[in-house]
DNA sequence: AGCACGCCGACT
DNA sequence: GTCGGCGTGCTC
């Protein structure tokens, strides 16, 4: 190993005094770009990644443009170390950063980073060591040789191991021949992670409201430019098909493509379905990429080689080389939101990203978030409905059981509406499925004699039973105990009490009225992945009649012989302090009931409720364009929601570092007896963005719900007029808050 | 965000 | 006598 002086000396022993100085945005909180200098002969321009000096250690950081602040003092000053050979971060992502910082309120630094999170993906990509048959003879024909030789006299390039693998044959034969100059060593470039999908490979053959579809969110894609889309259809109406469509003809154009989806929905089912599509797999980008993948991913989606890519929600900051189309599939998915460091919603950043990058994005959804309905109902976005199901596949009839007057047997939980139909479906050989989103046997456990109540220890959530385990369980921290057997506030034995129903319990009961029929729970808490896996499978070759799910069950998986889905507490998740519950448990439950008539059979869904009467009303208070929008519930939302008089909606804080929606749940939370709560602006921005531009000083308005509806009615009266340029009046009740 | 410096408790 | 907790402060 050799030294040079400046190994021992340092900056000391650079000659070179720097020519210029630029902004460069590095990986930290600071409010704006560094001043580094440029060393002579180094070709820097906007969007050049480079590896700066910072305190101790070495970082990336990227050259930004704009004027530089201020003059640092010369000695502060210090050289960019290194260019790194890869595409410059274009115009418009440069600028799209800048709009994300600013919107969010974060240092433009660390949402550079987002863009920049792979180490070493910077360098190109090695070249690989191949192989060219050279046409020189060997000394001796063995048969290994000869099956080597055969099929490297096409002329073409080998990788080693590719040429022995093929042949069928050790390296060492290669390394024979190539000792006797039959080869001679090529360096190709390293082979890309996937193919080019093909637009034409098959196309699928939409018709009807599909084929409509399809045809007015390709036109955006002929036409260019930007535009918003929001393809809202039932489940299983064709929106994969229909926006697949919208990506052929991007490719056609020779676009890349970003398809965002939840992390949970980035499935192997949906690469495959892809792959049908287009012949080939699209780019995937996700948290638990390997590091090497990742790095690939990356840069070739710089380069341009990869042509699709889809992705979990950061994969919205991949610098693509020419992005033309962005889709959000399950734009409604809470999983779009980030809420650590930067905190964003990818769906609409995505919007933000295609109106820089001038270029469509389409939204799909089954049930939209407020924020879409609003804006394709104030005509910003383009709404794109499908009203059916593809083929002979119906939506289920939807029902309500009224419990008061349909009331289940003492100590049961089951309408005897509910267990009349699940008869008749094992009858019909059908199967049902009952939906509760409470794990364990029971939700609460209290002593009889002196009314103790389980609480957990460490967060003073309830403990659930857990029978089948033998347990008592906290959900929110996961302590847990074995089921006591007496009462350890007053000692009584055996006078434990387990008040309402999880899944566990309701498998009880349907055993009791059901013993002939193949019951199986599908619970999170009841094994593995694994074992989950094997029981859809059963459950799709109609190896049980009756299925007790929690949240599982409601997404993706198809039951080709379910006909019946038994929504047991359909007004479970109302009632908590979730600003946004309604929207949710409407999202849930049609997730819930759209897995039933996919395959054409006659199929019902029963909404067990005890709340059929509460006011209907719901108000969507929302948005940047500050339109307020009131509508009727429609009938198909009346029958999955028990309707409900809820406002979604409202405000405020100090706390500027957490958006709106976090801080109206935290309040909503700490304030139960609070009944409405209003988001006025960007739901999703942070509290100082909102008041600083829309001027906001908001709080609780009223404790009862006739309170927030006229409130909201005034405001309606208002118009749809901008939020900023409405003053509404504080009125902060402080007992409210007890 | 990292990372260093810096000042007070339990241990080889 | 040291190792180590995380509280402030700085990075072009």
């Amino acid at each position: 190993m050799s030294f040079e002086p400046s190994d021992l000396f340092g900056p000391l022993a650079k000659a070179e005094p720097a020519t210029r100085t630029v902004p460069v945005l590095v990986p930290m909180p600071a409010p704006g770009p560094y001043s580094y200098g440029v060393p002579a002969g180094m070709a820097v321009v906007p969007g050049s990644i480079v590896q700066v000096p910072l305190g101790p250690r070495k970082v990336i950081g990227v050259v930004w443009d704009g004027e530089e602040a201020g003059k640092v003092e010369a000695a502060k000053l210090r050289p960019i170390e290194k260019l790194f050979d890869c595409p410059p971060l274009d115009e418009a992502m440069r600028r799209f950063i800048d709009w994300v910082a600013a919107y969010t309120l974060s240092p433009p630094g660390l949402v550079a980073r987002m863009a920049m999170r792979t180490p070493a993906a910077f360098d190109p990509e090695p070249m690989i060591e191949g192989l060219r048959f050279t046409g020189h003879e060997p000394d001796k024909l063995t048969p290994a040789r000869r099956k080597v030789l055969e099929l490297s006299s096409d002329g073409l390039s080998w990788t080693k191991s590719g040429l022995a693998h093929a042949a069928g044959v050790s390296t060492s034969v290669i390394d024979g021949l190539a000792k006797q100059g039959l080869f001679e060593t090529v360096f190709l470039p390293p082979p890309p992670l996937v193919a080019k999908p093909d637009p034409d490979y098959a196309p699928h053959r939409l018709a009807g409201p599909q084929e409509d579809a399809a045809e007015v969110i390709v036109d955006d894609v002929k036409a260019g430019g930007f535009s918003v889309s929001l393809i809202d259809g039932v489940t299983g109406s064709g929106k994969t098909e229909v926006y697949f469509e919208a990506i052929a003809e991007t490719l056609k154009q020779g676009r890349q493509v970003l398809i965002l989806l939840p992390e949970i929905a980035l499935t192997t089912a949906f690469l495959e379905r892809f792959h049908d599509r287009f012949g080939a797999k699209p780019g995937e980008w996700h948290s638990d990429l390997a590091t090497r993948t990742r790095e690939k991913v990356w840069r070739q989606t710089a380069t341009g080689d990869i042509r699709v890519v889809a992705g979990a929600r950061s994969a919205l900051f991949l610098p693509f080389e020419d992005l033309g189309l962005i889709i959000v599939d399950e734009e409604h998915d809470p999983a779009f939101k980030q809420e650590d460091r930067v905190f964003y919603n990818a769906r609409d950043m995505a919007v933000v990203r295609a109106h820089i990058a001038k270029i469509p994005v389409v939204l799909v959804s089954a049930t939209p978030s407020v924020e879409s309905q609003v804006n394709s109902y104030s005509g910003r976005y383009k709404r794109i409905h499908l009203p059916t199901r593809f083929a002979d596949a119906a939506m289920p009839d939807l029902h309500l059981i009224d419990m008061r007057r349909h009331p289940p047997e003492k100590g049961g939980f089951l309408s005897p509406l509910m267990l009349r139909a699940m008869a008749k479906t094992l009858e019909k050989k059908e199967q049902s499925l009952l939906f509760l989103n409470r794990r364990g046997y029971a939700p609460l456990t209290l002593c009889r004699v002196c009314g103790h109540r389980f609480q957990c220890p460490q967060c003073s959530s309830w403990l659930v039973e857990h029978r089948f385990r033998g347990q008592i369980q906290c959900h929110q921290c996961g302590y847990a105990e074995p089921t006591p057997q007496a009462c350890p506030e007053c000692g009584t034995l055996d006078h434990l009490v387990a008040c309402g129903p999880g899944v566990e319990r309701i498998a009880e009961e349907v055993e009791k009225h059901f013993p002939e029929a193949r019951t199986l729970v599908l619970s999170s808490d009841m094994g593995g992945v694994k074992r989950l896996r094997l029981e859809l499978e059963a459950i799709a070759k109609g190896e049980a009649d009756i299925i007790i799910g929690t949240q599982l069950v409601a997404k993706g998986h198809n039951f080709p012989l379910m006909t019946l889905v038994g929504i047991v507490d359909a007004d479970i998740g109302l009632a908590n302090g979730d600003p946004r519950a309604a929207e949710r448990t409407f999202q849930l439950l049609s997730q819930v009931t759209g897995r039933a008539g996919r395959t054409g059979l006659k199929s019902h869904g029963l909404l067990q409720t005890y709340q059929p009467q509460h006011p209907v009303m719901m108000a969507i208070v929302s948005g940047d364009a500050g339109a307020f929008y009131e509508r009727e519930i429609t009938e198909r939302e009346r029958a999955v929601l028990p309707p409900y008089g809820r406002l979604v909606s409202m405000i405020v804080s100090a706390d500027n570092r957490i958006d709106a929606e976090t801080h109206a749940r935290q309040l909503r939370m700490a304030a139960p007896a609070v009944t409405g709560i209003a988001i006025l602006g960007p739901a999703e921005a942070p509290l100082a963005l909102i008041r600083g531009r829309h001027r906001f000083r908001l709080l609780i308005h009223g404790r009862k719900t006739s309170d927030m509806q006229a409130f909201v009615r005034t405001m309606l009266e208002r118009g749809p007029k901008p939020v900023r340029s409405i003053q509404v009046q504080v009125d902060v009740d402080p007992q409210s808050f007890l």
